[in-house]
DNA sequence: ACTGATATTGAGACTCAATATCAATTACAA
DNA sequence: TTGTAATTGATATTGAGTCTCAATATCAGT
């Protein structure tokens, strides 16, 4: 049994939540993926696998997810938010290839550390950063647009 | 005549584009208003005072006002884009109060270093980067949620 | 193992932002 | 002034995500 379920039983023990087939199969399915799915995606493929599974549920079990910690949104400029893996992972920001779509991870304490600097002057507390870079991978400098 | 109206008339000019009623309209009045609108909320303004004016029309001008540099476009974090002044103001970013949605800006040419020292190290090209600090704002901190 | 209160599910309707279509209108170079 | 190419806007459509609610599944307490 991958920690991660456990992490999600003792959270839906917590809250009084119950666990269900569902829940476990989407988040065996998240699992599987290394990165970045929306949950549109994964309602396809899950779609296939189990039929009867319901969009609305792929929707609510995410949330469910990323408030266990075992998941967490992000947004990369396509229309749509998507998933990656959270539990025992760093916390990352993004380089995103405009062109071709390629993502590109990176960790920063410099970031971290201008995230509690600004937020100090400006008596904000501080909850989520987001830094992502747009422009072109390495492959699509090559050509023109 | 707002300088910001003699770009744009420079920017149709070097593409065959026609100058028209409707543009310099939505040109004045995305001036007026200091931040942030969303393309719905200006259309619904717009409306009341040129009721023929259409919904297209205000998307699709924004995003050329956009490609003339005279607006940039921002993703808060609620589901729509919101469209800035950008002509002769700087380069900032933005923290956000995830409870009343109050947003500060502020200018960091820490970030800006940052945006050139990964994307080298990285191999990539960059063209746009976003930095957010979402949170509570000094108000907010004092209640619970 | 059974039971009942309660949490969950899922089909389908709905919302909201944004885009596409296309006939009618308008701008402007010549 | 005129011809043509760009623009407009009513309307339909898309796509992500949420809501509703009757039917179903879970599990703590016995
Ligand atoms: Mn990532
Ligand atoms: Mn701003
Ligand atoms: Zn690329
Ligand atoms: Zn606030």
């Amino acid at each position: 049994m991958p920690k991660e379920k456990s992490v999600l039983i003792g959270f839906l023990k917590k809250n009084k939540m119950k666990m269900t087939s569902q829940r476990d199969k989407i988040l065996d399915f998240f699992l599987k993926w290394e990165k970045h799915l929306s949950p549109d995606e994964m309602y396809y493929e899950l779609k296939k696998l189990y039929p009867r599974i319901g969009r609305a549920t792929v929707y609510r079990t995410l949330k469910l997810l990323t408030k266990a910690n075992i998941a967490s949104q992000v947004e990369l400029g396509d229309g749509a938010s998507r998933f990656e893996h959270k539990y025992n992972h760093p916390h990352h920001y993004h380089l995103i290839c405009s062109r071709c779509g390629k993502l590109i991870e990176f960790v920063s304490d410099k970031i971290d550390a201008l995230k509690k600097n600004i937020s100090k002057k400006h008596s904000f507390l501080p909850n989520n950063v987001r830094f992502e870079i747009f422009g072109l991978c390495k492959k699509c400098q090559k050509y023109r647009n």
